[in-house]
DNA sequence: ACGATGATGAAC
DNA sequence: TTCATCATCGTA
C-alpha cells in the first residue's frame, strides 16, 4: 500500500483508475467543491455510449443568506432539491429555453449547490456556457433531484487529472446583478488553459 | 444591444 | 389569475 502524499487532497487520487465521486465529495463547503470540480469529468450516458466532459468552469451558490442563491427566499417546489442530500442533481429551466445543471452540496437542510458552467469534450470541443453543455449532453428535468451515479446516467469522475491551482481563476458570478453585495463575491471558478 | 420563449413565484 | 423576472444564447 502506497503512502498518501502530504500534498494530496483526500479527494484526489491520481494514481488510480477513474473514481465515481460520491456524497462524501459533495458534502463539503460549496466553494471548496466548486473549485475542486475543475478538472473532474462529468460523464453522460447517451444511448450505449458514455460521453466524458472535463469540467472547466463552475459557480458556487451558498446557503440561505446568499442573495444570488435560489433558496435565499426559502424552499419552493423548484429549489427543493437544494435542501436535500449532497450529490443530487438540481436541474432547472430558465429564460424559457435553457436547462441549468447543478450539483447539491453540503449538509441536508442547508441549501447550496454548484452550477456547472463549462466543459471540454474529449475531442477538444469547448462548451462554454451552462446551457450549451446541457443541450449537448441532453440534460433536462428528468434528471432533477436524482443522485449522481452511473445508474442515473449522469455522474462525475475523478480521472486523476492534476490541475495547477494557479490556472484556476476566481471571478464574480454571472447573471446575478440583483444580488447586491453577494454579486461581487468571487465564487466563479474558471480554468485557464495554457495558451501557445 | 436585443429578442426568443415559457416556467416560476409572489402578489392580488 | 396576472405579471415581472429570469444562475442564457445567438444574431446583429
Amino acid at each position: 500500500m502506497r503512502k498518501k502524499s502530504k500534498m494530496m487532497s483526500e479527494h484526489s487520487r491520481p494514481e488510480r483508475s477513474p473514481l465515481v465521486l460520491d456524497r462524501s465529495f459533495f458534502d463539503r463547503p460549496t466553494c471548496q467543491v466548486a473549485e475542486e470540480l475543475i478538472g473532474k469529468y462529468l460523464v453522460r450516458r447517451i444511448g450505449s455510449k458514455n460521453v466524458p466532459a472535463m469540467i472547466t468552469e463552475t459557480e458556487a451558490y451558498d446557503g440561505p443568506n446568499d442573495e444570488a442563491c435560489h433558496a435565499h427566499r426559502g424552499m419552493t417546489p423548484r429549489n427543493a432539491p437544494m435542501f436535500g442530500a449532497a450529490g443530487h442533481w438540481y436541474v432547472y429551466f430558465v429564460y424559457g429555453m435553457h436547462w441549468m445543471l447543478n450539483i447539491v452540496t453540503g449538509p441536508k437542510q442547508y441549501p447550496a449547490a454548484v452550477l456547472i458552467r463549462g466543459v471540454t469534450l474529449e475531442d477538444g470541443t469547448v462548451l462554454d456556457g451552462p446551457a450549451k453543455l446541457t443541450k449537448y449532453l441532453q440534460i433536462n428535468r428528468t434528471l432533477n433531484d436524482s443522485m449522481t451515479s452511473k445508474e442515473t446516467g449522469l455522474w462525475i469522475e475523478d480521472r486523476g487529472i492534476l490541475i495547477d491551482r494557479m490556472r484556476i481563476k476566481r471571478k464574480p458570478r454571472i447573471g446575478v446583478g440583483y444580488a447586491g453585495a453577494w454579486a461581487e463575491k468571487e465564487w466563479r471558478y474558471v480554468y485557464k488553459e495554457v495558451d501557445n
